[in-house]
DNA sequence: TTTACATCCAACTAATTCAGTTGGATAACT
DNA sequence: AGTTATCCAACTGAATTAGTTGGATGTAAA
């Protein structure tokens, strides 16, 4: 089990947005956070088309978030690069285990999957930001 | 964050040996539990080396819990197959992030990283074994 | 004692995923 | 016109996954 770079990245890059207190270029971004701006592009995507930052106001604008930070949880930057976690097949929709009836461990897999899920879903990136940003808000 | 096949098939193997009222043979393991013969050599293996399960009297004679049911953990077998828990390589001892002064995401990773493993350190083999066989216990 | 079985073990493999890079299209500002 | 910023698809090398193959070794039944 390992957290793969686009959600470390898509996190940093986040966190990195929520504490600017003007809009930041995806260049800044690259640049604070060393990560490639190639590379970076499609971090930004990924946060973007699933609605958790927008341009300010249009190219060249900087990046803000798209709601407040008390309203993105790490769940939602999770599954804007990576599908609903699950942590096996056995309880997935399209690729549901033979096996599966009355299954120790894919019930088992099944509440741990639940229980990750709600961990990081009870985390917002308020909670991650610097408090010199929370106390100007 | 994918459960690896490793893993999986250890659970399922070690389950199987648990609710066993006799020594289990390896041969036993796989066509239960539909796992190639060969490919359960590891898993075994790594149960085995991990002192989760022993044979019971040389071989020949299957396999049987090296401890009580009780007193093996989910994250044992987790451990068994894979290092220690480390979503991230930030806070790992050989391969430290060299950004790792007052970083925030590393810390709710280091966070979640730590519930996750006391989730799996808290199911005991026990509670995933079929009722039949508690009752003679 | 030969044979069959059970376990042990190392090396190999195809397929997939990861972690990016390359190269360019498009749009806006200067 | 030229620079900068964003957008986007295709490609790549390296690593990992999920096994298979082939055999060595030891034990037990025939
Ligand atoms: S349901 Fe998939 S192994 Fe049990
Ligand atoms: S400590 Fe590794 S990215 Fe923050």
């Amino acid at each position: 089990m390992k957290i793969n770079s686009n959600i470390r990245y898509g996190l940093r890059a986040i966190i990195e947005i929520a504490n600017s207190p003007k809009p930041v270029l995806q260049r800044e971004i690259a640049e604070r956070q060393e990560i490639s701006l190639n590379y970076l592009d499609s971090i930004i995507a990924g946060l973007k088309n699933s609605g958790l930052i927008v341009n300010s106001g249009g190219k060249g604008s900087g990046y803000i978030l798209a709601k407040k930070a008390k309203d993105i949880t790490v769940y939602q930057v999770y599954c804007a690069f990576s599908p609903d976690l699950q942590l096996v097949n056995c309880f997935c929709d399209t690729n549901e285990c033979q096996r599966s009836n009355n299954c120790p461990s894919k019930d088992y897999w099944f509440e741990l999957n639940s229980k990750i899920k709600e961990l990081m879903s009870s985390k917002t990136i308020k909670e991650l930001m610097n408090n010199d940003i929370l106390i100007n808000q």
